[in-house]
DNA sequence: TAGGGTTGTTGAAACGTTCTAACTCCGTCG
DNA sequence: CGACGGAGTTAGAACGTTTCAACAACCCTA
């Protein structure tokens, strides 16, 4: 059964393995990997050497399934790919480091089959905590899937109970911020490109620019509905928009993402009788455009990413603590409006 | 010690817990949960029955340190968000979910110290398999972080050793593609827009394509040697090539990666005198600005993503049954050009 | 009816840790 | 000089699962 010292180690090395070679107890091994300062510098020289010489790791299955709790949290998202996920992981990441937890990440690739499926890996391995970006309303099978002592924080979504903690954005205000913006600037054909009105945060941008929009006599609201909200979209409504008769055109337009507000600039920017923002001003949502997909900065609503991210680890982490039937707390943040060139400012010719 | 039939039950339920309501053994649950129609009919029921009403999730940690494997295989990569990444990792993903496996995402963040945390953290969870794109030149870490036994597979870099697999893109047929097929249109001034050259894969685009321009007599190639490989690199290019007298500009510009590409486009599309590709012809590398970044749809040199992810996992899983010892596979895959707008037919008006 | 399969079921021993309580030295204090 | 305390160390019992050998009950055939 034992292994002796001479026979080389079949498998990886196992505490035991230390402890012989050593010259200790197995215990004492243990405490001196937990608390290297508690075991006495004689033994802690030979355990340091038959650790390094063994190559030995320690396995999180036996430390695991002993401890009864795990050091990792799962962030599951429906696309880890997209620019707002992949920072709000960004920094969820660095303050779960910031506790000694370790944070993966999954990709339910925008199906709930996949998304159970994760959910079921992580809630056999016991997850001490999960951020949830779920696919679809979340039905009751957080429950079912053995999550029920692992703490749950929905990211950009608002918790289907109170059993949960979530982080979100105010939408409203975003779209809010938006059009008042435009309206600032004297624009009063307002335009509206996103779709479809059934994703919430679609619908609430819109409501925050329609009551915005409301609150000025004389402005109008004009809603472009898109099935996608890629840049693809935005170029289409964009074409429709240059089609029409100048006096018809909008002279602000607001987009539900910085995607879409990208085709409508690449499109408006080659027309030979618009400018922007003179003619027509643009507006996007989400700040990733900054840097990425036009010629002239883009004015767009910013969300908090990373701080986003850090604070759901902060819920998460205030969770572990609570009792289990304490209500949890629901984080709302509030957009920010960055003003750049496609609002203000010139539109910059080629130098 | 023994919970009894009465009392609610604290932690989650044990196998334990659903044998004493099901009135059978231990054992037998076990072997239902692994092999449901190795028991008899009434037992199964009950067993069912039990595990239904008490929410049993088998223990992962249990399970794996019986078992000494486990069914999940992690993929740390510097940049998880990347368009490249996102999409090998789909690809991935689903060839593991074929194999019953699941894959799990780390963003290294390109921090080698992050990246050796998570290869710590998944040394000790002791994952089936790993696959890695790393943040610098893997140094002799790999074998001190217990992934000994882990089969580690390298993405899109060539493994260290012939001890590890490796998938990878011919990076030079690619470069060597764009540029031949600028010069079959006829376009004799090529530049290169990309940088640094540290970076294999930017060196290896440019020797392809410096290979294919040296075969043309009369062609040239200039190099615009960038810091930044995004979209404002390459408007800070295409700015400079406008301002040259037009006998100056090359008629033929072959980016490093899709991001450049967009950033060119969008410059020459608003110059007036410039006309996409009939003065100057495009190409981009990657092929992920299919739908996204340009007015124009943009020749590119179109990698295999997800084809790239099902390799990875294969190559794992024929490294599962392989000896120790046995050298591993490098595949390496060849790009293909991707013709479109940028380079053939009219560049589109506004209609 | 005895013997030999099947089929279904079980007890107990692992797997590699952590943790508690107890033990052994030593030096110090009363 | 004996009791006390602290530092260092250890044996052994968990943790929840899987697996193996063995057992029980049954049906079938000889």
């Amino acid at each position: 059964m034992s292994r002796t010292l001479d026979e080389p180690i079949a498998g990886p090395a196992r505490l035991r393995d230390v402890a012989e070679r050593a010259g200790v107890s197995i215990a004492l091994v243990s405490s001196y990997i937990n608390n290297p300062h508690k075991v006495g510098g004689r033994s802690a020289a030979k355990i340091e050497e038959a650790i390094a010489f063994l190559g030995f790791i320690p396995n999180d299955a036996a430390r695991q399934l002993r401890r009864g709790v795990s050091r990792m949290i799962a962030f599951v998202a429906f696309d880890v790919g997209d620019a707002f996920f992949a920072s709000v992981s960004r920094g969820a990441q660095r303050r779960a480091a910031e506790e000694g937890l370790s944070l993966v990440l999954a990709d339910s690739n925008g199906k709930r089959s996949t998304e159970r499926e994760y959910l079921t890996l992580f809630g056999e391995q016991r997850v001490r905590g999960l951020l949830l970006a779920p696919v679809a309303e979340p039905s009751s099978y957080l429950d079912e899937v053995g999550l029920r002592q692992t703490r749950v924080v929905f990211i950009d979504q608002p918790a289907p109970s109170q059993r949960y903690g979530s982080v979100s954005i105010n939408d409203v205000l975003g779209g809010r911020l938006a059009a008042a913006h435009l309206l600032e600037l004297g624009r009063r054909r307002i335009a509206y490109i996103g779709g479809p009105a059934s994703i919430r945060q679609v619908a609430d941008r819109l409501r925050g620019a329609r009551d915005a929009v409301r609150e000025v006599p004389g402005a109008r609201l004009e809603v472009f509905d898109t099935q996608d909200r890629d840049t693809p979209a935005g170029r289409d409504v964009a074409y429709a928009i240059c089609r029409r008769d100048p006096r018809d055109r909008p002279d602000g337009i607001f987009c539900v993402n910085d995607n879409i507000a990208a085709g409508v600039l690449q499109v408006l920017l080659r027309h030979p009788d618009i400018r922007v923002p003179r003619d027509i001003a643009v507006v996007g949502y989400n700040d990733i455009a900054a840097d990425a997909a036009s010629v002239i900065p883009l004015t767009s609503i910013k969300q908090p990413h990373e701080a986003f991210g850090r604070t759901a680890v902060d819920l998460l982490l205030e969770e572990f603590v609570a009792s289990e039937q304490a209500s949890r707390r629901q984080v709302v943040f509030d957009p920010e409006l960055v003003i750049r060139e496609s609002t203000a400012g010139d539109a910059g010719a080629v130098p």
